[in-house]
DNA sequence: ATAACCTGTCATTTT
DNA sequence: TTAAAATGACAGGTT
């Protein structure tokens, strides 16, 4: 067994050292944690919760995967582990309100990770799971390396708070890092008010491609790295620039300052910048005209946060009539957009060059703003662009649910058909395309694409213990299901890669099967130990009747059952590793086995001197290796149980198996056939009551490691189940998000064939399509619809169709 | 020498 | 109410 154990664990060793030369991040924990437990007691030992004070421990292995109690890194770990788990009920259905903020936290977590962390990739593909978790950690002293990211997150959102408070007050708390990480509600109606503003303003900027906008998404990481790396900034805006104005000038012209609300009047350039990046980031923004004052940092800042914002708070108040359950589905698809973007991003950097390099018209004033758009990040590490692209994407993705309301009103410029469906069709190829790019090798192996795509500044300045925490928290916490779930999730849709999500899913399930395979193997091993003794078990639960008859026999049936007991528990593989070691008589085995000498048939049932027989038959296993110089007598007594020896003493005239065994008629009856003193009934007492306690003890532990397997089993079980749910949570997501392409697709051709009186179409800038409840379409003027939104459906029909 | 583990035992509670 | 079973806690032995 040490043998064997030795040699597994250094093969393993060896085996993940190659692997992790190779770039293939192995991480032995996760498989040694994720309930294997036949491995895990091949290399560890046996398993420790079969210890009694295991099971009082809270921070058992079971859930502490492996980390000793005593250990230092305890309540790091569990803080980690705390925090872990906070995020990862972020995939739940029930999002709550407040769930908002938490992705909100969440990407700038992502940011500060980017920044920070190089090396873990891996860690950005989670639905942010670990990165709240990450800030947190971060902003821990140890972590202070990475303190400049965070800031900058934290930057964000003190300018989205102030993007709430701009509206009635203006811009207060711009540059402050506070931890303002949560939108009060105030904030999100005002930004639902700017929104709908944006709408009512009527100017509508179609313009916008689909590239574009990504381009923008890609740039927005420049931001933040703009800000926080001055001396780069500076340089980079002056390259930005050049790219970046020229396209944002040409939108500007385009806005309607006269149709502003009094509110519009009221925003402060923050506010400005913040429509205009959600215009930016939704393609059915629309732009409107605010004095722009210079400011740039804050500005770029509240930019970066704004979408976000948008993204998921104006969508839903936007639709009076949505039901909650399209928030949540919405705010899926943010998680859905969040991790394709991501995915995205690891591999298509070149991409992302690209893209910023070819400017659509993209109209925005601002040079300063459009600098720091155009600050897309070349340089910036990848995961920056992911977070970007994150505030980005989830948005266009977003702009669906609104199409008939919002999407077509804004194109006051280019002609509503090409450029509508070149959104379209460019939006979906990016999806599709870019998606098929999408990589689980980047995912799972960080290194290379890192050091193809990213800078190296954010590793170094990530300190070891924090890598070594992500990757052990992330991967090994969040375990390689989620992982692959959270993976598949980013690539629900790409049908392309359906395939690598089928073999991702593979992953996931091997991951989990992966603990259950060796629960299998090991219900197997234990089948088979309890296969060899079940009689023996059978015999010796029926042994209570007791009815054994060779001594040989019984004394294997009751090694057998001992180990029958255990068989279900990796112990058991054990004690039948024991129980054949003695069968087959291996000489270094025999010491393992402690005394079962009460378990032992002693014999023939009603032989005098059971103990001969008894001690005869593990005699011949156990004298090979003590003395041979001990008397007969010595070697009885040394290998009986103490009460067996009491028993002795005193001359007991039955063995102790028939005390212990016997119903208590008959034992009743056996007393009373002999004449016996108060010492030995008391003894006999004795001996009858420890055996059964014995019995019972094990039964009793028996009992608690069938409930962990139980448990653990159960624990399988359920990551299976969400593993599927959540993928067909996916497919579901994705369907609906190609109904919902197919349904902008019908719109823009039904809205393009329409005809007013004088056979002239209509401007999408003044018009806009709605349903009404009884499924027919009205044409409707904007005005009246945005007064519709915010009040009362007042319908001007024009025309109906269908 | 020590820690971890296993088993038996006792005291007490539960059945 | 009693016996048996169950269980927590501890001790001793083994690795």
């Amino acid at each position: 067994m040490l043998y064997l154990k030795k040699y597994f664990t250094e093969g393993l060793i060896q085996f993940t050292i190659l692997l992790s030369l190779i770039g293939v991040r192995v991480d032995v924990d996760t498989y040694l944690s994720n309930q294997l437990p036949p491995l895990r007691e091949i290399i560890l030992g046996p398993s420790s919760a079969y210890t009694q004070t295991q099971f009082h421990n809270l921070r058992n292995t079971l859930d502490g995967y492996g980390i000793h109690p005593k250990s230092v890194d305890l309540d790091h770990f569990f803080t980690t582990r705390r925090l872990l788990n906070q995020v990862r009920q972020l995939d739940r259905l029930s999002v709550p309100s407040t769930e908002l903020n938490t992705w909100l936290v969440h990407r700038e977590t992502e940011t500060v990770v980017s920044t920070s962390s190089q090396s873990s990739p891996s860690i950005t593909l989670d639905n942010g799971a670990g990165l709240e978790d990450i800030n947190n950690i971060d902003s821990t002293p140890a972590m202070r390396g990475g303190a400049a990211a965070p800031e900058s997150t934290y930057n964000l959102n003190a300018a989205d708070s102030s993007l709430g408070a701009v509206a009635p007050e203006g811009n207060q708390e711009q540059g402050n890092a506070n931890g303002n990480d949560d939108l009060t509600k105030e904030d999100i109606d005002l930004i639902d008010i700017l929104w709908r503003q944006d709408i009512d303003l009527g100017a509508g900027r179609e313009v916008f491609n689909y590239s574009n906008r990504q381009k923008e998404s890609e740039e927005k990481p420049g931001l933040l790295e703009s800000k926080d790396r001055s001396e780069e900034q500076e340089s980079w805006r002056n390259g930005i620039n050049l790219q970046g104005s020229p396209p944002v000038d040409g939108e500007t012209g385009e806005s309607i300052p006269e149709q502003l609300p009094a509110i519009g009047s009221q925003t402060s350039l923050s506010l400005q910048e913040c429509l205009r990046l959600l215009e930016a980031t939704f393609p059915f923004g629309e732009e409107a005209e605010f004095p722009a004052p210079g400011v740039t940092q804050e500005i770029s800042v509240s930019n970066e946060e704004a979408p976000s914002t948008s993204q998921s708070l104006p969508l839903g108040s936007q639709l009076p009539g949505a039901e909650p359950q399209l928030d949540l589905e919405q705010q899926w698809q943010d998680i859905m957009a969040i991790m394709e973007l991501q995915a995205m991003e690891v591999n298509n950097t070149d991409l992302q060059t690209n893209f910023s390099g070819a400017s659509a018209p993209n109209g925005t004033t601002e040079s300063n703003t459009v600098a720091n758009f155009g600050l897309a990040t070349r340089s910036t590490p990848i995961n920056e662009d992911v977070s970007l692209h994150q505030a980005s994407i989830p948005s266009c993705s977003q702009d669906f649910p609104q199409i008939f309301n919002t999407q077509l009103e804004s194109t006051s410029i280019p002609p509503p058909r090409a450029s509508m469906p070149r959104l379209s069709s460019s939006n979906s190829s990016n999806i599709n395309s870019t998606f098929g790019a999408t990589n689980l090798t980047g995912i799972f192996l960080p290194p290379p694409i890192n050091g193809s795509s990213s800078n190296v500044t954010s590793t170094p300045t990530l300190p070891d213990p924090f890598a070594t925490l992500l990757e052990e928290s992330m991967l090994d916490e969040i375990s390689l299901l989620d992982l692959a779930m959270e993976e598949g999730f980013s690539q629900a849709q790409a049908s392309q890669l359906e395939d690598e999500l089928d073999s991702d899913s593979g992953l996931s399930l091997d991951s989990s099967h992966s603990p259950a395979s060796p629960s299998s193997s090991e219900t197997s091993c234990s089948s088979a130990a309890s296969s060899s003794s079940t009689s023996a078990t059978f015999s010796e639960e029926g042994a209570v009747g007791y009815s054994t008859d060779s001594e040989v026999a019984t004394a294997e049936t009751e090694e057998g059952a001992v180990g029958g007991y255990q068989s279900e528990y990796s112990k058991l593989c054990r004690m039948s590793y024991q129980d054949l070691s003695q069968f087959h008589g291996l000489p270094q085995l025999d010491s393992i086995s402690h005394n079962h000498t009460y378990n032992l048939p002693l014999s023939s049932p009603f032989s005098e001197h059971p103990e001969l027989p008894l001690t005869a038959g593990k005699k011949t296993i156990r004298d090979k290796h003590s003395s041979k110089l001990q008397p007969p007598q010595d070697l009885l007594d040394k290998h009986s149980s103490r009460d067996e020896r009491r028993a002795r003493t005193m001359k007991i005239p039955f063995s102790n198996e028939k005390i212990i065994n016997l119903p208590v008629d008959e034992f009743n009856e056996l007393l009373a056939k002999h004449h016996l003193n108060e010492a030995q009934l008391a003894l006999i007492r004795d001996i009858r009551r420890r055996g059964k306690n014995k019995m019972a003890a094990q039964n009793c532990r028996k009992r608690k490691l069938d409930a962990i397997i139980s448990l653990e089993q159960g624990v399988q079980d359920l990551r299976r189940d969400k593993a599927r749910l959540l993928k067909e949570k996916m497919e579901f997501i994705r369907s609906i998000r190609q109904m919902k392409h197919k349904m902008q697709s019908l719109y823009q051709e039904v809205f393009s064939q329409l005809r007013d009186e004088e056979g002239r179409p209509y401007p999408p800038s003044q018009y806009s399509l709605q349903y009404s409840a009884d499924g027919s379409v009205l044409i409707m003027p904007r005005s009246v619809t945005a007064a519709e939104q915010n009040r009362k459906p007042e319908k001007k029909q024009k025309d109906k169709k269908k």
